[in-house]
DNA sequence: TTGGCATATCGGGAAAAGTCGATATAAATT
DNA sequence: AATTTATATCGACTTTTCCCGATATGCCAA
């Protein structure tokens, strides 16, 4: 993954604000039946609703922060749930320690 | 300073890899006469020429990591040196360990 | 198998960023 | 004071990003 690329996704309010609340799903969403926060994450129309912007915005950002590595998804049914990914952001981390 | 105009400031190659040649100038400039590396940092005409990019967007460049708070600037005489700010990388990882 | 949700993708218009050459400013030199 | 050198700013053009509504796709329920 391009480094530029993860700097990108990470260049948008609401792209920063979604990565915060998946942090603290607890804190940002409404309990979800059958789907637990750590193991799969928060479903698309939960970020959607907290976001205030469109659907396919949304869908949108999720995809590019995918790209980016810093979330993953999970397909459960006809939801899709998106979590943080630890791996990703620690790799970030260690991009500016190292090379910044 | 804009948690998203900081992301902004590292969302393109050339100024990312500012920061590396910043990182280490021995490395990647030649020698300067009166002005050492560690105290005032790299004149903008050598950044200039190892980027390959025109002057004025160098110069714009500069100003863009210098707002993000990345790097900072001294001038001496007619020129002006820029080095890495350790703080505001500091503050940059720690964003990204206890935000996101 | 049709209808209804949840999500993804597409097409587009407006705003921002990338990048340049030309010009301005500021300092040093003659 | 006029010239040269280093850097900053301006105006313009092109490319990318933001964000939407419309449409497609995938999955489930009746």
């Amino acid at each position: 993954m391009d480094q530029v690329e993860i700097f990108k996704a990470l260049s948008n309010k609401t792209r920063l604000q979604i990565l915060g609340w998946l942090k603290e799903p607890e804190l940002n969403f409404p309990e979800q039946p059958n789907a637990d926060f750590e193991n799969v994450g928060v479903c698309v129309g939960q970020i959607q609703i907290k976001s205030g912007l469109s659907q396919s915005t949304i869908s949108e950002y999720l995809s590019i922060l995918q790209r980016a590595d810093l979330i993953s998804s999970t397909r459960l049914g006809q939801w899709t749930y998106y979590k943080r990914n630890k791996e990703g952001l620690k790799k970030l981390s260690e991009i500016i320690n190292t090379e910044l």
